[in-house]
DNA sequence: TCCGGATCTGACAACGTTGTCTAGGCTCTA
DNA sequence: TAGAGCCTAGACAACGTTGTCAGATCCGGA
């Protein structure tokens, strides 16, 4: 468990700089901040006065005021919001557990998140999964412990049921991109199957019979999802799907390239592939470059520069950011007391044809 | 400011789940969470001992132990992290500004960040100043009022004396990707200067002569930096430079859209261009895909798929992960009680030579 | 039987802020 | 001029936790 246990004992960084020490007076110990009773008792006010002019309440004279403020300025005060959040059982701040930070699917969402809190007044404490529900749960928690107005939860694990006491003790949460496990909560999602839907039978469409698909773990929802969208695609178009054709597991370009080259090879090789997510598509694209054959490909996510590849890959779009943002919307209107049931909302997914879903299959 | 006013009063997702209700009797207000108080009258003990059952302290038979665990779940009991913070006077959580969350570049970085964080048990606070020096201090400062520990901040503006008080106040603090401006403080940057140089000698060694720079708007530290370099390396080879050919301003599409064709045109077109950093990279390769001249090109920063293009893209590739590793890193290190001068690292980039970059001039 | 010394436990204050409530001074009106 | 009513200001408790300290209990040994 993540813990506030006192790492270490504060220390300034060394030079203590030129401008920061002088006119201290009544600081009373060195390195300690001033608190509101310094400032009173500097202004010569009462403590209560000096709390009203920090949070701009009416009832002080300007005369009061300005003595304050002067106070404030000689002393360097800042607020101490730690007292003030406990005090009044509000923390202007939101949770955000996603998988990774740093993938360029989730990056956007978390600064779509990050725009709405702050247009809401709250700050944004967040942390990667790693897609290990433990990991999931711990941050989530962790958050929950310092009393987040809200969570917004990209889920890694499959039980979200340790959320139920903190629901119900205050906290407002919604899930994105994947849905609560076996428990009833706000979701915002994509729309996987039926992005997937289309995009496969957008590739069948183009003649093709043998189309496979990559994709990420079958626990993970989504990937769940558009796997059962290849399939209706396929029955759809009336064709069969062998077995061999599909591949779900971990989004690692050694699994990704492995499989995309046994699909490539034998005597009767998928003529399209269909891939899961932007990883995936990233190293199958690599994959084919390689490859005399012209294989055609549409993935599930928009990559940057997919546009100026030759040809110029075919995806099924997610609006990331879109998915944030309506999360936080959601969440801060259950902030500000809607109580209507939880409800699931479903974004639709674009197709953007750009070449490498147009080819048809080789003779 | 950013503000912790509550904005609305505690709700909780509408029906509560099932499971979260019964089994409630010493919990004294609906809704409200239970305290050790309420834990310690459950379970007939002191409000001290549940404390130390709680952190793990010792001294505390194992039979009144399993009383106060008992209680702890029966009750659901959490406990209340704003509370301990204030008491123990550390949050354990550290701050975070940079410039774009969503940023290609930049979101590595702050992964990087949130790994050496959670190894050192701290949370990660974040926020994107959107190059805006108001909003890097309003950030900055807001989660100083929260009390982060420490503070990692991409300077937007370029003047942090505003910190200064709050650095002697015992917040650590380190820059990363830029210094910081009118004061001395540890950073973390990459070799810009350097960098271009390299990049641009190595545009001057494949037989241009007219190399045009794209880049980010001066007073950006950076883009300050890279253009150094661009004329030291176009001095290194003798090649004069023509004010034409170079262009500082915000990266929008449209302007190094405008900028790109602009060098292209006329009688004495530049053979070759070097781009200040990813965005401008990304920009100008869509235009020069269109151009049927063949233009060398190198770029700051890495993209992905730019091994892909044709021509691939050459690039001076930083090293995001490692940039925010370090920075991190150094910050604990402060957090450690380490009280050395500030210190400024400088990590070396790494040109990519993939193709753009090795075109030569057209006769 | 009594004492010294562990060992376990709880009362209490403190962290820095905000909400409540009351006191005092002022203005206005009858 | 006295009383009502408003405005400003401050004393005080409370938020939920942890550190300090002292009390209670138990043990073994003299």
């Amino acid at each position: 468990m993540l813990d506030v246990t006192p790492l270490r004992p504060p220390v300034r960084t060394s030079p203590v700089p030129s401008s920061a020490q002088p006119t201290r007076s009544p600081s009373p110990r060195y390195g300690a901040r001033p608190t509101m009773k310094d400032v009173a008792a500097r202004a010569g006010v009462g403590l209560k006065t000096v709390s009203r002019v920090v949070n701009g309440e009416p009832g002080v004279t300007p005369d009061t005021e300005r003595r304050v403020q002067d106070a404030i300025t000689a002393l360097g005060f800042r607020r101490n919001d730690s007292a003030r959040i406990l005090r009044k059982g509000r923390t202007a701040s939101i949770g955000l557990v996603l998988e990774d930070l740093a993938d360029p699917f989730y990056a956007p969402l978390n600064r779509a998140v990050e725009e709405v809190a702050r247009a809401h007044g709250a700050l944004l404490i967040n942390g990667s999964s790693a897609e290990d529900p433990e990991r999931e749960r711990e941050l989530a928690l962790a958050f929950c412990a310092r009393r987040v107005d809200g969570l917004i939860v990209i889920p890694a694990g499959d039980d979200h049921r340790y959320l139920e006491p903190e629901i119900a003790a205050g906290i407002a949460t919604v899930f994105v991109d994947r849905p609560a496990g076996r428990m009833d909560a706000d979701a915002v999602l994509s729309d996987s199957f039926g992005g997937a839907r289309e995009g496969v039978a957008h590739l069948a469409a183009h003649g093709h019979r043998r189309i496979g698909f990559i994709g990420d773990r079958p626990r993970i929802h989504t990937a769940a999802e558009r796997l059962r969208g290849y399939r209706a695609a396929m029955a759809d178009a009336g064709l069969p799907v062998d077995e061999s054709w599909v591949s779900l597991g971990p989004t690692t370009p050694e699994r990704v390239r492995a499989e995309t080259e046994r699909m490539l090879a034998g005597p009767e090789p998928v003529t399209a592939l269909f891939t899961g997510n932007n990883r995936v598509t990233a190293t199958t694209v690599r994959v084919l470059a390689r490859v005399p054959r012209r294989v055609a490909l549409v993935g599930f996510d928009d990559l940057e520069l997919a546009d100026l590849l030759s040809p110029a890959v075919t995806v099924v779009a997610q609006d990331a950011a879109r998915l944030g943002r309506t999360a936080a919307e959601q969440l801060f209107r259950r902030l500000d007391g809607a109580t209507e049931p939880p409800r699931r909302v479903v974004l639709p997914t674009r197709l953007i044809t750009r070449g490498s879903g147009e080819l048809r299959p080789e003779a």
